[in-house]
DNA sequence: GTCTATATTTCGATAGAC
DNA sequence: GTCTATCGAAATATAGAC
């Protein structure tokens, strides 16, 4: 039978270095505008070797989907189970949340800015009946199931919208935010976003004046 | 002198109705991903016929960033002068971005969806100096202007990243949500995440509890 | 595993007839 | 104002040598 070629430790193989340049790529140029002649060009050899390597180029984003979906087995098996949080617990949620897109950012940046090109992938089926089967596509369904009141999922949405923002803004707007701030701000204006429906007497139609 | 053809009222150029089409289709598909071809089939005449309206693709492009440039002239002036807006108006002039946007929405999302393509347009120099000259431009140079204090600006920029989604939540996830619904919901938001830093007392480094 | 060379398709853009 | 026909560039993908 065929094993793995013998690496020294720490080498990454060839594979996984052009997963880590197409990465990049990516997530900084978008999967439609980069080319193959780019990240062959990078790696130091050419277009065609990479197609030893992988079957097309939709296979490279596959593969960088199943490094995201591994995420959604080991840290967030909670937001499996949406229906079963009670909203005080929607805050520690939210921790979790944060924590695993502080450690992966790369992996959610390529999630958010090529949300179409994934979406139009042929699905590994199999392993979950409906295909629904990454973090992004559990939250929609929480966020779109009707035996939550609508204007608590908003406010989750919301919640959810400023912790991607954050992501976002972190690399770009401001780069001199240090992960332990960014995650303080982020923990503090969730509870703070998600205060009004997690209190004791929670008032869905709570309203403000119209002008302050 | 040449004079505009003479239209029954109500009747749109041609170049009005390419306009038209080719915003739905940047904004649903893109701008890269969207074809002349497509465009051109839509209107039901061939590929070549856009080429007597307009002079490239981008040309295309150029024309709808101008029909947002004029919203910054009309609705929003006092973004220009963010530095003489206190804290405390801030809820007011995020209300009036909320309107701006709900009145706008597929200018907005033409944006939002096609930034990258927007930005490495050959713009229209000479009104301002620096070439920033529209809503969101304005916008970016507020949350990176370091006179201000970095954690109110990025609550700031957490506030705008609700209403940005809300935008696209609203045609999306609660496409059953009505616009004077997200309108309230929205003030809302922004009024919570917005309190603890218009508040009289203002303390920067507020700290939450780091688990409940 | 990587190379050169090439097939195939799609796109933006142009030329010229009507 | 719109047409047909075509060009040239760039991209994905394949074939076969080394």
């Amino acid at each position: 039978m065929p094993r793995p070629p013998v690496r020294p430790a720490g080498e990454k193989s060839t594979r996984e270095q052009i997963l880590d340049v197409a990465l990049d790529l990516f997530t900084t140029e978008g999967f439609e505008k980069t080319s193959l002649r780019e990240i062959s060009e990078r790696m130091g050899f050419s277009k065609a070797a990479l197609y030893y390597h992988f079957a097309s180029k939709d296979d490279i984003l596959l593969a960088l989907h199943l490094r995201l979906h591994e995420l959604g087995k080991t840290g967030l098996d909670k937001m499996i189970d949406w229906e079963r949080v009670a909203p005080h617990e929607w805050p520690g949620v939210l921790d979790e949340f944060i924590e695993t897109l502080l450690e992966n950012r790369k992996l959610f940046l390529l999630h958010v800015r090529n949300h179409d090109s994934l979406e139009r992938l042929p699905h590994h089926h199999g392993e979950r009946g409906d295909g629904k089967d990454d973090i992004l596509d559990r939250l929609r369904l929480l966020l779109t199931d009707e035996r939550v009141p609508r204007t608590q999922r908003l406010r989750l949405a919301f919640a959810f919208a400023v912790v991607g923002f954050g992501l976002l803004a972190a690399g770009d707007m401001f780069q001199d935010l240090a992960t332990d701030d960014l995650r303080v701000e982020l923990r503090s204006a969730v509870r703070d976003l998600l205060g009004p429906i997690t209190a004791a007497g929670t008032e869905p139609g709570r309203q403000h004046p119209v002008t302050a």
